[in-house]
RNA sequence: GGAGAGAUGGCCGAGCGGUUAAUGGCAACAGACUGUAAAUCUGUCGUACUACGUACUUCAUAGGUUCGAAUCCUAUUCUCUCCA
């Protein structure tokens, strides 16, 4: 991959791409920050956008630098939603970002990376250093940011604590001494602090490099957890490719860019075929979801996430693996869906029934106090299944 | 410190003393349809039950007024605006 392809395919903006690309040229070797908040532990789908972009960097040589946001992640971030976020205790935010790394190195190398936690420079960080830090920044410039200003137009709140956030985050540039930081597309305005700060505090302004943010299986909001549109690298074959069959069909050509090594031209072929309506988009979706699955697993794992989802829900076959459910305490087929986690409450459970949407032994259900016995197959819904044990 | 506005179900947002378990939208779930868990259409969407009904618990929190309150009053907590 050449450096104008490397800093074009799946990359919303760079800053400054001329000063990047020249330092890239001469064969500089880069630092390059990439910061995470352990608040939440879990990778998903749209974090491989800028994972995958660091792995190529340092397949070019360069050194990527995993900043530890252990003291950001007791503020939270403010770009996105307004809610606070619950403060999480140290050992937590150890947890998270055990789970987080594990997953982060199983896409970036991790010979050629650097971790540092924030704690390092903040922990003893006393308060005349928290005021000579913030003396460096004005209201007004933060109003610029869009989020800040629309929230501050609408009259909502915004905590001043999440002024302190792009602060912290500007200074971590400034201690790690970053040549480049990666960012998602709403990162744009606290990775331009960083330049900012370093240049302040005589450093060579790091250059920005911003990817898009991928938007989740809801087809409209970015992938987030909160918003449980979100397709977890962690998650089983079979559910990643049931997820990736979920995506709205115009969000295909999006996926394959941004998450997948699929060359440009073929990407175009593909669109034509979509545009011209030449070819089913399920086609096309189900080489994304092996694609991605073959990833984050191996090919075998894509082609039984495919098996199954053809068994599934194409043939409406019944899985090989069903759970046993221990049902001696449950009266009725209500109080078993409600004890497995099928239903919310009983009524919710009864009017599945009504609806037609349980079967139990290949029969619908129409009656809630019908009698199972022992091994009865027990299907709610699509696609949830559970074996009766008494 | 002073003056004012506001807090409604997962989210947004109506309602301003009784046909209100609370319009509408989104999300979610089910059904139909489909070569996709896409799209589209229909339905459901506080809890419980001896159920086309009944009971209980909801409109920031705690009290109060009233035959009756999400709607009025008081206190508390939180948010926003303006003045200083």
């Amino acid at each position: 991959m050449d450096i104008e392809e490397l800093l074009t395919r799946g990359i919303s903006e760079v800053i400054v791409k001329e000063d990047l690309k020249k330092r890239m040229e001469k064969g500089e070797i880069l630092r390059i920050k990439e910061g995470f908040d352990p608040s939440s532990a879990d990778i998903h789908l749209g974090h491989m956008v800028g994972l995958r972009k660091l792995r190529q960097f340092q397949e070019m040589g360069h050194k990527v630098v995993l900043i530890v946001g252990d003291w950001t992640a007791q503020i939270g971030d403010p770009s996105g939603r307004s809610a606070t976020r619950p403060v999480l205790t140290a050992e937590q935010v150890r947890a998270n970002a055990q789970t987080y790394m594990e997953q982060f190195f199983t896409i970036v190398d991790k010979d050629k990376t650097e971790v540092k936690w924030q704690s390092e420079w903040y922990g003893n960080f006393n308060l005349s250093e928290v005021l000579k830090l913030a003396g460096k920044f004005t209201i007004a410039q933060f109003l610029q940011r869009d989020d800040f200003k629309k929230r501050y137009d609408a009259n909502l709140p915004i905590s001043v604590t999440e002024f302190i956030y792009p602060m912290l985050q500007a200074y971590d540039s400034v201690m790690v001494k970053a040549d480049v930081e990666f960012g998602g597309n709403d990162q744009k305005f606290n990775l331009l602090v960083g330049r900012q700060l370093q240049e302040q505090m005589g450093q060579r302004p790091q250059n920005i490099v911003m990817t898009p943010l991928l938007v989740g299986t809801d087809g409209v909001h970015k992938m987030s957890k909160s918003l449980g549109n979100y397709i977890g690298v962690t998650e089983s074959p079979e559910q990643i490719y049931g997820k990736v069959m979920s995506i709205p069909d115009s969000l295909i050509m999006n996926y394959f860019e941004l998450i997948t090594d699929v060359p440009q031209k073929d990407l175009d072929d593909m669109k034509k075929d979509l545009e011209s309506g030449s070819v089913n988009p399920m086609t096309y979706k189900k080489d994304l979801a092996k694609n991605i699955i073959t990833q984050l697993y191996d090919s075998a794992a894509a082609d039984e996430g495919e098996t199954y989802f053809k068994k599934t829900v194409q043939n409406k076959e019944i899985p090989d693996e069903i759970p046993d459910f221990d049902a001696r305490n449950c009266a009725n087929i209500s109080q078993i869906m409600v004890n497995a986690g099928f239903a919310k409450s009983m009524g919710e459970a009864r009017r599945l029934i009504q609806q037609g949407g349980v079967e139990l032994a290949g029969e619908k259900v129409t009656d809630p106090a019908v009698s199972f016995k022992n091994g009865d197959l027990l299907k709610v819904g699509k696609r949830r299944y559970l074996k009766i044990n008494l």
